[in-house]
DNA sequence: GACACCTTACTTACTAGTTGGTAAGGTGTC
DNA sequence: GACACCTTACCAACTAGTAAGTAAGGTGTC
């Protein structure tokens, strides 16, 4: 059995990754039980319907958010090192065409079971929020320009990162770190700390960030 | 026969809806029979294979391009006004769940036959130097920011308005404004000419620009 | 004008293979 | 024996694509 890992966890990993890739009608559970090496009726074992799946892959996307915001949160400095560790957590990551988890959750909505469109909605709704409230804290503290409202900033930020990560697919890498660094400089007035430093910052676990 | 349109014109225009809306692998040729009112068989033998067809769509956007390019150097005033007047081209248009077309071929991206691949990364490309033209023109008559490249800049538009649109899918439509707004903002000297003045501004044939 | 011959645009009926999902049973561990 | 976890064998429905035939219309040539 040599379950490492817990063979339910290990499918949802895989899932989660051609969720991204290819989108939630263009794969199959052959496809599944072929990475995971296992037969097809084992993962409706361990999930009855794809709808199951499909529910437990986007708890699982919470679950990175999570991640995201306790790495932000932990941030030494002020509110605006906060944000520049959140706009910049993409990068340098090589996440080679994969992109950002909330963008697949979008674009693929429509193939959606009714349920998990509306965990669509609430992770996008939850991730909006608490990206307007990082930039509501960042204007405060004066390190950020001051232009429009921290609504139509954080609308920015979130757009820009998540198209950013799809033109890299058709542009390579250096295309999403144009947008992150320009994401920077449209914000904050001091320019952006050097960012070819190598890995030294906070990375995160695995794929692609927001 | 009643071919008012052109029985083929009528397939590649539901096909991009469908593409845009599901995704290339995500749509049966039953599916498009079924729109277009006509046996699947006959879609067959106007595009013998998916991928003739999906090649002709992405034409088809590329002269949806064009159309977004003649459009925006027709505009009156300078290269300020031509660059405001792409970047809310994509304002106050129903659309409603339509995600930008070169979104959709870099999303569904890894669904796609060798072919149209090439197909999206040229169309990505034109589109990328395009915009970083009309930037780089912007720029020098003084009306916009100088934080950053020409090119990050582009990025950042092209990103952003791209994201946008998918997240106005789970948001609404108004967070599709809030970004369009503050992608102008975010660029412009001078704050964005008054936007909630009603359809008066140039407006493309149909469905969401770029 | 009438016949031959072609193309375009479709139809119904089919193929081989894949889809999500199920039924029944085997094997291990507690 | 009860449960978790897995297998093989199967199902109806659907997939892209094919085969064969039909109806309409154009274009020659006599």
């Amino acid at each position: 059995m040599e379950a490492v890992l817990g063979r339910k966890t290990l499918i949802v990993q895989h899932a989660e990754k051609l969720l991204r890739r290819v989108g939630f009608a263009a794969f199959s559970y052959q496809d599944l039980a072929d990475l995971v090496e296992i037969s097809k009726p084992a993962i409706h074992h361990h999930f009855a319907t794809k709808e199951d799946l499909g529910l437990r892959v986007i708890a699982y996307y919470e679950e990175h958010l999570d991640a995201i915001v306790n790495m932000v949160s932990g941030q030494p400095g002020g509110p605006g090192a906060r944000l520049r560790a959140f706009i910049s957590a993409g990068e340098e990551q090589d996440s080679s065409g994969e992109i950002c988890p909330l963008g697949a959750l979008q674009v693929h909505f429509e193939t959606f079971p009714p349920s998990m469109k509306q965990a669509t909605i609430d992770l996008t709704e939850r991730m909006r929020s608490w990206v307007t409230g990082l930039v509501t804290e960042a204007r405060s503290s004066g390190e950020v320009k001051d232009w429009g409202t921290a609504q139509e900033q954080a609308a920015l930020i979130m757009s820009a990162l998540q198209g950013g990560r799809q033109q890299a697919r058709a542009l390579g890498p250096a295309a999403f770190d144009d947008v992150s660094r320009s994401v920077e400089r449209a914000l904050f007035r001091r320019a952006p700390s050097n960012r070819d430093s190598g890995p030294d910052g906070a990375q995160l676990d695995g794929s692609s960030t927001y």
